[in-house]
DNA sequence: ACATCAGTTAGACAGTTGTCGAAACATAAA
DNA sequence: TTTATGTTTCGACAACTGTCTAACTGATGT
């Protein structure tokens, strides 16, 4: 349940991304959502790093209030998204605002 | 004195890109390095917001040590030049790490 | 109903970061 | 040689962040 990116991201918003991505376990964590098109399993990016469930946890709901990922639950499971269409709109927000 | 990007910028600098980028007030300020084609007295920059000449030494500091800004000095006086290659290089990186 | 499993929340702790005033340094001007 | 000016460094402090364990919630299976 995310809102599409009609117009430029919210000057508040690119802060928000730009702290997300500035963690290297974040990073790492989008690199393997950005593996497969579809979603990722919440387990499954645990087991790929060695990170406790609290740990995990925070990083996700870090990545969801930037707005970098969608989560889809299902029953005790939850699975992820990476939101390419957001990570554009941040490309050309830096480019436009800096180059 | 800045170094030529010949090749991918190295994991490392990327992260180090994230955190300087990541702080608003460094990205104020790289926002209006951007603005001119040439260089920006450090006074200019100094006067622009309200800060204090430490705190502005500090984040010029991580800008220069994230490789997006050169300073050329002359006399008592610091010119910074926001390094747009690197720039770029970063955004390259980050589409090709994730999208 | 009970036990198990996936993920979240609470609380704590160490390390990092942004900030400033004061002192130091370096250059320029008088 | 003083004095003034632009920038940096030092030392301190409050706020924030990443991390964990333990406790909790909610769903599934027996």
């Amino acid at each position: 349940m995310s809102i599409p990116i009609r117009t430029a991201l919210p000057e508040n918003q690119i802060q928000l991304i730009m702290r997300a991505l500035a963690d290297p376990r974040r990073y790492d964590i989008l690199k393997k959502l950005g593996d497969g098109h579809n979603t990722t399993p919440c387990a499954a990016i645990r087991e790929s790093m060695r990170i406790s469930a609290a740990t995990l946890s925070h990083h996700m709901r870090e990545l969801e209030i930037a707005g970098l990922v969608d989560v889809v639950r299902d029953g005790k499971f939850a699975n992820y998204r990476l939101r390419r269409e957001v990570l554009e709109a941040f490309l050309e927000r830096i480019r436009t605002d800096l180059i």
